[in-house]
DNA sequence: TATTGTTATACTCTATAACTATA
DNA sequence: TATAGTTATAGAGTATAACAATA
């Protein structure tokens, strides 16, 4: 098998297996009545010290700010976030965990950790380690090293 | 970290990546007019033997069969494939490679090795190989195997 | 009654472009 | 002029449900 085979071969071994994770994530979280990129963004928000802005969402999820509206509309509708505008700078509105929010985050983390465990449980501890550590090799921005 | 955080950032790190090979394929497929469902349906059909029936298309590539149908209209729109009805099953449509759509695999594999390459740039050979082994331990449907 | 494919419909995710309000 | 966020719009990808034709 010639490279471009293989190179082309693990790019669908990796959108096969995200959808299947997708599907997974979406299955579990249904109930809770959140969307995967709902739970990525709850995520962020609830790991960062302070408050974030619509441009750090956008930038720490790797999407467009437009993006983001949507999400944490569909959060603040549920009652998760809240917009906080920021008194130093009008135009900057930052999105804060409620306590309800809070709540969801547990459920959240069992949820996700139910759905990515169905797609890894064929891999061992020392795998999944592997794993990680190759994605998170592929997870550097190769163009900021040139 | 917990068990439940670490698998739950592999589902993060996983779907961001695919996030980004998604944006890459789609550039480079873009002038090729064609969208990275499409080319993946395409590779399919390419591999097989014989033409396949739509329902076939939808299990190789893990979709539901109404998914299939607006990806082959598509590719019959661009002359890429065409629909041959199954003289044994008049039920059943077989997908077979046009002329045309011969031609354009070799530009779509160099595109899709282009948009991968960007992305396993960082990994060397032995670490694809990894990548590789590990991504296919995980297709392996594990409910299939209870 | 089960299978094959389709029409109809809808939702998630994401993008670009143009606009508003600040700075 | 540049930045932060939004409204408006679009398109890719996928799903479910109802249906027609065939087996």
């Amino acid at each position: 098998m010639d490279v471009a085979e293989s190179t082309g071969n693990l790019a669908d071994q990796l959108l096969r297996l995200t959808r299947r994770l997708h599907r997974a994530q979406k299955q579990y979280l249904q109930p809770l009545g959140i969307t995967p990129a709902m739970s990525r963004l709850l995520r962020v928000v609830s790991h960062s010290e302070e408050p974030l802005r619509m441009v750090d969402l956008a930038q720490r999820l790797d999407v467009v700010p437009r993006a983001v509206t949507t999400l944490v509309d569909g959060l603040e509708s549920f009652g998760l976030v809240r917009r906080v505008p920021d008194p130093a700078n009008r135009r900057v509105i930052r999105v804060e965990l409620t306590a309800q929010g809070r709540d969801a985050l547990q459920r959240l983390r069992d949820a996700r950790r139910a759905a990515a465990e169905d797609l890894l449980a064929p891999l061992g501890p020392e795998q999944r380690e592997q794993l990680g550590e190759l994605l998170a090799a592929l997870d550097r921005d190769p163009s900021r090293s040139c």
